[in-house]
DNA sequence: TGTACATCAGTGAACGCGCGTTCACTGATGTAC
DNA sequence: TGTACATCAGTGAACGCGCGTTCACTGATGTAC
């Protein structure tokens, strides 16, 4: 491979971590540029980078290990974009509007890292398989990663709890768990449908989203 | 490729197509056994049916155009499965719940099936862009398959329309289009998390669709 | 009824490709004395 | 201050793999005379 753009420099002692950043920046960056996900291979991202490809060794045990940190990366973005756009709601209503509408922006914005995390084969669960297959008592250190995936659903429950207090009659409250399980799949429904027929004629977002908010809130809060 | 099973006989004249439907059902036993519908290759199918692959190009220009046969059966029986669980409906409302619950069960009992046509990159719409950068003034006999695909949807709308005739108040009335758009991404995003995320703590499927069915009716049918 | 011939379902071998991963190595950087 | 040495970021070449696709072909089946 004729190494054209010579820029990169070779990190200084101890700075070997700093390949570590330029290669998941590569891998994003990949993402966003090519229409598939599939696409970003080690030889990909090594190329982007400036490096060879077994450099990336040094830093991620295998492929898999590497897509996950890109998962990660993108799961701590979401939820960041989620939280700054809960901050300027008024009420609880309106933060779970604005929340969905931020997660469906997000998705839009960023299709093929929601198709990454949220659409392909679970890259977690399938290291966790793999982990376990070689090692049968297994103490992972992936494990804990699912926490950093759920950030995102813990904020949305406790979104639902502020929005279930407006209840007032308790005998009318719904389960928490399963009502943040059915607005995230339903913000899900809208945002990865739309990625994988971007050719339907939709609807607008906000007329989408109204259709299912709306009858949530009437429903979530309703006195009969 | 040693043939250990020569089972398959060779077609007679004139039954060149019966290698056409072994295919295809190939294809579709891939996609059950296997995990992964990237798995669904030329070279596996061709193993699987007991032919050699030059012999798949005989029945299909390349490899997009066999999947979007498999694409096309998928859709035809996904509508059947849906038409016929609302037979069985008694009102409107319940035959939109009877479909909905038999669109969840179709996508996990099928979730390769599922996958390729409705959560990969959309072979469909690839197609359509690759003729046409071929041949940019393309009369498409693809085009005419949107329709196959749009089937379910169209008796979806037809679904939707019975149940927005029982809302009294034609002010009230939502958009058709909009609100099936809306009930269909709904349900789809049901089906496609679980698909996505095995091994997370889902509520069981009917307290998940309750509560988007049922807040969806009583929005619909609104008396305020 | 027998034979030459056309048809066409399917074969066998090969192509070039990009992939993940491995291995032994190089050579600049920093450290010990 | 100078030099021998250890460290370690990154290289170069190669591995074996499965993939989609092509090409010239074979040989059983049916048809025309």
């Amino acid at each position: 491979m004729a190494r054209l753009t010579p820029t990169r420099l070779r990190a200084r002692r101890g700075e070997g971590e700093r390949l570590r950043g330029e290669i998941l920046a590569a891998a994003e960056e990949l993402l966003i540029e090519t229409a598939d996900s599939t696409a970003v291979s080690i030889r990909a991202i090594a190329e982007r980078v400036g490096v060879t490809p077994p450099s990336i060794y040094r830093h991620f045990a295998d492929k898999d290990h590497l897509l996950l940190a890109v998962c990660e990366e993108v799961f701590a973005r979401l939820d960041s974009a989620l939280e700054s756009a809960a901050q300027k709601a008024s009420d609880p209503i309106d933060e779970l509007l604005r929340k969905g509408r931020a997660y469906i922006e997000f998705g839009l914005a960023f299709p093929e890292h929601y198709r990454l995390v949220l659409m392909r084969p679970d890259v977690q669960a399938h290291l966790l398989d793999t982990a376990q297959a070689k090692d049968p008592d297994f103490d992972s250190p992936i494990a804990g990663h699912t926490m950093a995936q759920s950030n995102a659903f813990e904020h949305l429950l406790d979104t639902v709890d502020r929005i279930l207090a407006l209840q007032p009659d308790p005998s009318r409250r719904e389960d928490r768990f399963a009502t943040a399980t059915a607005i995230w799949s339903a913000v899900h429904g809208i945002t990865s449908l739309r990625i994988a027929k971007p050719q339907f004629p939709w609807p607008p977002i906000d007329v989408h989203l109204d259709l299912i908010c709306k009858p949530m809130r009437a429903y979530l809060l309703r006195q009969d």
